[in-house]
DNA sequence: CTGAAAGCGCTTACAG
DNA sequence: CTGAAAGCGCTTACAG
């Protein structure tokens, strides 16, 4: 592989001259300019990454920490992979994945080594193991994902509670008296996604607020059972006229066990859901739902730590942005029928 | 952050007696290994990877170069990535994850720069424009994916045309006489993906040698669509008693069209896939398949990968790996009902 | 058994 | 407008 010196040697010029020709901070002759880039070219040179990363102290890699946990749905995980990878190289980064189960060590490696400009944390738990170590290093990091503590810490969440005030709200402005919400299993709370309870807490207190009944109940997060789940809340609460689902498993599952049950939305279930549209389209959901814009959510992430490496220490305060929900209408949503 | 000069002075030997404690390349008294051990520990010393890497020539980092490509179902994708990132990781590596859409541009950034050791190649098209790059340099790689000329390259891939004589064979075996396949759209073929005919192609010779029809028909890649493409099927061909899936969305579409028709496999309908275990255990899906083990492919392909690293031209041959297809059963399959 | 020195390939103050 | 030199933080022949 060519070096900055053999450009150097082959332009005529200093390796410092070289330089300063391929990094444009310095006023530069033309005439010497093409030259450089000519040798340059012509020897096929790209600079070192690891001698720049040691020169500049910059990698021009961020770290991605996610954490393949059961029963998460691939869909949603790789739309998160995909925002931030995406939206890191249009600005000029790479993305280095790691997804140790042991997060809080991987992210140390990553931190102590150098080896990335700055970190996004995935599937942030309520109480994340993680968050001690990122709040030690001065590597900057963002989270995808609310904790219990975000303080000193950017962090990008959908708003989860008014998510699930939305979803009453919305059920309720169309007359609807009894609902039922199909929330994640019990091990996903246990395991700190304390999104499920912020949605249903809210959605608990709207309909309160609004003297609806909700039904809450915990499905599971694969299909053979979340079909039984969905059939047992339909049996039990025989009254529910709009059905809120805060569980992919159960949305994928929901329009066989309605076209079994011979219902069809919105004639005899109005039916609310929480995934992204791109869920949606994958399998043809009919349903409403609440984006959860996971590309918009590492976006957002993305230029956050940008900002954070570019500008360290800046002053502006560390800073939890709640992405405002969005009603996606697919009209599975209407009035109750008379009864 | 401590560098190694700092472990020297606290330990009160020389740089490079410390870095030989780190490295351990040479012998070194037990009572200098215990100080310089010990500075270490209490500066939280850890290598820049940066500064390492320029010494040894060493990234340790693996590049996965990944293309998201529309109609690619997911969870298929994202268990190629952590069957990649997770071997990678077992045996000391990180991963860089790419998927810019030039995939050629994309692999000579990271081969010319020197930020990896190594390249995985993810969604191999037949005429991939990331080979003639991969060839031009002396980084090594490997491909996940059989293109049309895998020459001097190390290849593993699933053995499709296998996989298709298989699926046919076991059907022909329990007596059925007509089958329909339901493949990948047109498009996907169109833009590179060999696996399709390849599997057809061998499906179709099987049937004819055994003297069974054998009903080829592209369907879409997602649910409105495929749903409707099904029915259109079983409504063409009546006589099929035996259904073939290479098309995950068909799969996942097939169990709500069965039953709209009022049709049980095994009993109406033989029906043998072509998926991943974790993807019928997300769709809960209820045939038979032939797996595609995209974690194991990943597992094999890094440590191959890893091999040349490590031994660069020891003269072992490229190898194209095709895995033997092994067919999971779920009880899908059975007799032909008598007529 | 250990150290002084060179070198990996860049960038960038410092000088002219 | 350009160059010689120092330095980033490691590793590793070379010497003793």
């Amino acid at each position: 592989m060519a070096t900055i010196g053999d450009v150097a040697r082959v332009a005529g010029v200093s390796r410092s001259t070289a330089s300063y020709v391929m990094t444009g901070r310095r006023t530069m002759s033309p005439a010497t300019q093409e030259r450089v880039r000519e040798a340059a070219r012509s020897l096929g040179y790209t600079p070192n990454a690891g001698a720049r990363a040691l020169a500049t102290k910059q990698t021009m890699v961020i770290g991605l920490l996610a954490q393949f946990l059961e029963d998460e749905f691939a869909p949603a995980m790789l739309q998160y992979i995909t925002g931030v990878t995406g939206t890191a190289r249009e600005l000029g980064y790479d993305t280095l994945l790691v997804s140790e189960p042991d997060g809080a060590h991987a992210l140390k490696r990553l931190t102590d080594s150098r080896m990335v400009d700055g970190v996004v944390l995935l599937n942030v738990a309520h109480d994340d193991d993680r968050l001690p170590v990122l709040r030690a290093t001065d590597v900057p990091g963002v989270l995808i994902g609310l904790p219990g503590d975000p303080s000193g810490l950017d962090v990008f969440d959908l708003d989860f509670a008014e998510s699930g005030r939305m979803m009453v709200e919305h059920l309720a402005a169309l007359g609807h008296r009894e609902l039922a919400l199909v929330t994640q299993p019990e091990h996903v709370v246990a395991r700190g996604g304390a999104y499920v309870w912020r949605l249903l807490d809210a959605a608990q207190e709207e309909a309160h607020r609004r003297g609806l009944r909700l039904h809450a109940v915990p499905g599971a997060s694969g299909q053979p059972q979340i079909g039984q789940d969905l059939h047992a809340l339909l049996d039990t609460h025989p009254a529910v006229t709009g059905l809120l689902l805060h569980n992919e498993a159960a949305a994928a599952a929901l329009p066989s066990v309605m076209y079994a049950r011979g219902l069809q939305a919105p004639r005899d279930l109005s039916v609310v859901g929480r995934y992204s549209d791109e869920f949606a389209r994958t399998f043809s959901l009919p349903f409403s739902s609440i984006e959860s814009a996971p590309d918009r959510l590492g976006q957002l992430a993305v230029r956050r730590l940008l900002h954070r490496i570019g500008a360290p220490g800046d002053g502006s305060p560390p800073q939890v942005l709640l992405l405002a929900p969005e009603l996606v209408d697919r009209g599975s949503t209407g009035a109750p029928a008379p009864r």
